[in-house]
DNA sequence: TTAGTTGCAAAGGCTTTGCACGCGC
DNA sequence: GCGCGTGCAAAGCCTTTGCAACTAA
């Protein structure tokens, strides 16, 4: 359908990257774009409507491919399925909860990010610094009306 | 092999949490003791030397008995399978090798941990901060001779 | 043309679940 | 004795892999 009002944003960001610009690849980032935290199956959902007939290991293809290129990044939720979203430039962290697996993005109190320096290395070298805040969501913990 | 020399703190941090113990349990706790970081079937490895005839699904719940009870942390590597480590006291962080798994504690430089305070909790309560430096181990990253 | 991508299908790894027996308390 | 914990087995979930056909460049 006259190609929704896709962005080139898309476009350029996967070509940037060196990857062939394919239909299931730009839905895939497109689904990100409007809904960051997507689990897997979530992002063909959307794809779907846009591609049909994409199938799941086509998304987890390009979500590699992306991730590899660096342009989303993975969180592995300890208990539930990976969730993707894009990579953005700023230095922001995860609020996850416990309960029902729900993401929000925070931003370190800590402007300049000292904590993302350890203390000691031990040899690695390190590339990213990742902080995960667990708890439980409003919804989790005050269901107060049934 | 006249029990090993086990010491008592399994017993008493076992029985503390309202937990009933066993042969396994034991095991599983020293197991976890005298190697950080193991992987169940690792954990399992261990307990089996000690109490032949255990079943990894037992081990399993033992974990997951302890985590719940608070007495051990599970470190969940993306892409790699799940790591136990008894829980202790000092608030530390870790370094995981995307390569290999392998994980390292270290210590937050900022000694008060501020970062472990997000700037907006969502509603969310929050129960702990987790921190993972991912990178590149030096065994990984500079494997100089073939 | 030519290699990168897709779709289909199936396997794979790790973890959880169900149920009857056995043991801790 | 009561109830929790165990072992055995099987299922479950998410994700990856293999291969022929297709298509972007």
């Amino acid at each position: 359908m006259t190609a929704s009002h896709t962005e080139p944003a898309a476009d350029d960001a996967i070509r940037a990257v060196g990857l062939r610009l394919t239909d299931s690849r730009r839905a895939v980032f497109d689904a990100l774009r409007e809904r960051p935290h997507a689990k897997a199956d979530e992002v063909l959902d959307r794809v779907l409507e846009t591609v049909p007939g994409t199938s799941l290991q086509s998304v987890y293809n390009a979500l590699s491919d992306f991730a590899d290129a660096g342009l989303v990044r993975r969180i592995e939720p300890a208990g539930h399925p990976g969730l993707f979203e894009l990579r953005v430039s700023d230095n922001h962290h995860h609020l996850i909860c416990s309960v029902c697996g729900t993401v929000e993005d925070v931003d370190c109190v800590v402007g300049a990010a000292p904590c993302l320096t350890p203390s000691d290395d031990h040899g690695f070298v390190i590339r990213v610094a990742e902080v995960t805040f667990w708890g439980t969501c409003a919804r989790c913990s005050n269901p107060s009306r049934t």
